[in-house]
DNA sequence: CACTGTATAGACCGATCGGTACAATCCTGG
DNA sequence: CCAGGATTGTACCGATCGGTCTATACAGTG
């Protein structure tokens, strides 16, 4: 074996988290290498042997937010037994994660919405992490036996973006509040009849 | 009076245009000023007699961007007679936007993901785009006498942007055509009772 | 030991960024 | 015709961009 491998070097970790949180804050195009290294006290050199451009960086970046947030989304959801609660429950998680201070939206649709070309790799990932929690309402709706699964699940994530771009702009977590409630109203009723 | 203006010049609208489309197709931070003053066969001393500064620009496109989306959403909004038609005849002509080719998201939306901080002036125009969206769902709410107006208001402006947001990652209306059926759930039933 | 891969420091690159200076035009209303 | 704002062309500015290069030091493994 190699000795400290390359992909798991302290440096290479300190600069992503630190990359992570600068891009979060400002920005993608709006930081540059110069700040990325002066924040994370990391030689330039160094950060080229580990990425091969501001780009890999990106999207190393964005991997790591990308499984986060999955395990974020399923932790969130194991502890409700029933489908409905487990739809709730994966909101509220939301609204947590939008009440807190400097909240700036879905990392994801910001660096979407940055990156034009819809071939580049940050698209993409940013799609797959996207179908990734619609299939987890999808699961949910058919263990659930709701009728149609597929519009239900593609609904609870229109509502789930929808509620991360509103929190965003007003600075509050009222979206998420109304696109919990939106979803509950979506979700057959409990049966009781 | 002063005579060519200077608010309604034929560069400066040529400029505006070019640079709303640059703006949207690149993303803001990707479009450079000589760009827009090739694309626009301006010169770089005009754009810079009508407008301050490249932030002075992209407020002035967003500006504009804003009256037309509110004209087109007034518009499409006006034919129908109830307000549920009203609410459909919304999302149907979103789906017409996001079905257009090269169709990349909200415009308001993508640039306030690419300006950081919420007391730019570019955010307020977004956040105030998007409040007067919920004030015109609100308003149908109330003229159909909807209970709780306000909240069924927030809910479908989530959907609304929930549904730009999924049409743009995915590439196709999908979204926004699943959006429509959720509104059409979270709206009062036509009364036949 | 020698070898190998990680990390450091700082100089350096061409390109581009947003913005300015200056001088020469054009065009139109009075 | 003339004044004055609109427009143009181009050279120029300092700053920053992403990225390269070189040389050196360090640590663990064979």
């Amino acid at each position: 074996m190699e000795h400290a491998t390359l992909r798991d070097s302290a440096a290479r970790a300190r600069l992503v988290a630190v990359a992570a949180d600068l891009f979060y804050r400002k920005g993608v195009p709006n930081v540059g290498i110069n700040e990325i290294i002066d924040a994370a006290a990391i030689a330039r050199m160094t950060l080229y042997h580990h990425f091969a451009s501001k780009d890999d960086l990106v999207l190393a970046v964005l991997a790591q937010r990308c499984a986060e947030r999955q395990q974020g989304f399923a932790g969130a959801i194991t502890r409700p037994r029933t489908a409905r609660a487990k739809v709730i429950a994966a909101f509220e998680h939301l609204a947590n994660v939008a009440a807190h201070p400097g909240y700036r939206g879905c990392a994801f649709v910001n660096a979407a919405a940055e990156r034009a070309d819809p071939d580049n790799a940050v698209h993409q990932l940013v799609a797959g992490h996207k179908t990734w929690i619609a299939a987890q309402f999808e699961v949910i709706a058919r263990a659930g036996k709701w009728p149609r699964p597929r519009l239900v699940a593609q609904q609870l994530l229109v509502l789930w973006d929808g509620a991360a771009v509103g929190a965003y702009l007003c600075g509050n977590v009222e979206p998420v509040v109304a696109a919990r409630a939106a979803a509950i109203s979506l979700m057959p009723a409990t049966r009781r009849r």
